[in-house]
DNA sequence: AAGTGGTCTAGACCACACA
DNA sequence: GTGTGGTCTAGACCACTTT
């Protein structure tokens, strides 16, 4: 772990206990790289990442105050994050059932947004995500096969992005979405726990590895009451 | 214009004009500093950027790449957005029509959204956004008086956020939103030409200045037939 | 072993707000 | 003027990939 991020993690539990208050300033940079012991460049990139979270912001010239707002501190599902379900919700259980596994080859939509050619197979997989005993998300993926190989039953009961990450070592650069809202489907009232009238959320994503190709085509539904999106937006100046 | 800015201006620049082609390799970082005259540290804030916004992509070891990918330059249509609907419908009848205008004290949870006190009085206005002569999103929008001054009826027919911007000069520091699909309720009913079984994508927000002070708590609401939210996301390596 | 990007330092100077 | 955050330097060492 690099210092700045370990700073970065220390100054996010104190302003989460409150030990720097709403509003509040914290002690100047200087005397923070003193107290870290590192020098004032690191001490500030530290600053910098939980400036881009939304966490503090600073006024040149008076000092870096704790911003805060309710909406922060709710238990939503950050966009940007890859970690997978269990690591989201470390004190709940976890579960999978496998509705469809499959390799097949992709449509013409699917081509062109994986940017791949007719003859790549790619898995094609179907989970509904179950947490607490409670059905959570339908997700319906498509991987590259050539991307993530040896995808197994046994993988995806587990999660399919420990193992992209862990096993496989592919790094992740980032992703497009598409949020919408829509009428529950065949698969989502079977599933789901819902009825014609219940609002569902889809995410729909492509990801991409740090070098740009893309690997997975997913959507993932859920009832318009159990989960929501957040999405911390910092202009750059 | 810092020194780090105007090598990422030239970066973008030589990328743009394929000075730099796709997938092709950057010149190392050393050299970049000496060409650039400055510091390998400055060089390579320039280089995170560009990164940042998608341009390149590095990997350790081996070196810095042009990265393209037609989504990746597309997403101008980000939701990161403060023109207003005018300007993102160039081509379209824009209309408003006001349900509600009114200057109140702010709830307790109005009064921590906004870091304001009981007696700090906010506007709260009720608009119907209508493009093309079609229901299109309905707004509820809480202002801090004391920050977005003199508001009137002419202001909110036109566009609020160009008068924020143009005429208050405040400046726009970023948002916290929450995306979250919803059942209609009685004005969506009324106003959004649904029924009681068309789902609604809501997105609540609170939108800060660039100086960390909250100006506005605000939901949208449209059909959910008729939005969809997205989002480009780049992680940092 | 050589070359790449990533981190970190100790110190300098600048831009800005406020008293 | 004093104190804050922002930029920049010159050089060191580390982590990783390729040869």
């Amino acid at each position: 772990m690099n210092k700045y991020e370990e700073i970065a993690n220390e100054l996010r539990r104190r302003i989460a206990e409150s030990e720097y208050a709403e509003g509040e300033m914290l002690p100047d940079q200087i005397a923070l790289s003193k107290e870290f012991n590192v020098s004032r460049m690191t001490l500030k990139k530290a600053i910098d990442i939980i400036a881009m979270e939304g966490l503090v912001f600073r006024k040149r010239g008076v000092g870096t105050f704790v911003l805060k707002s309710a909406l922060w501190n709710t238990s939503d599902s950050k966009i940007d994050d890859y970690t997978g379900l269990s690591k989201q919700f470390p004190n709940k259980k976890v579960e999978s059932k496998i509705i469809l596994f499959d390799i097949v080859f992709p449509s013409k939509e699917l081509q062109s947004l994986l940017m791949i050619e007719e003859n790549d197979p790619v898995y094609h997989i179907k989970r509904l995500r179950i947490i607490d005993n409670k059905p959570y998300i339908l997700e319906e993926t498509y991987f590259v096969a050539g991307l993530v190989q040896q995808l197994t039953e046994e993988t995806i009961y587990a999660s399919i992005y420990e193992y992209i990450q862990q096993t496989l070592g592919l790094k992740i650069g980032g992703a497009y979405r598409k949020i919408h809202a829509d009428l529950p489907n065949e698969l989502d009232l079977l599933e789901l726990n819902c009825t014609e009238s219940t609002p569902i959320l889809e995410v729909e994503q492509v990801v991409y590895l740090t070098n740009g190709t893309p690997f997975e085509y997913s959507t993932s539904r859920s009832r318009y009451d159990t989960r929501a999106y957040t999405i911390t937006d910092i202009i750059k100046q």
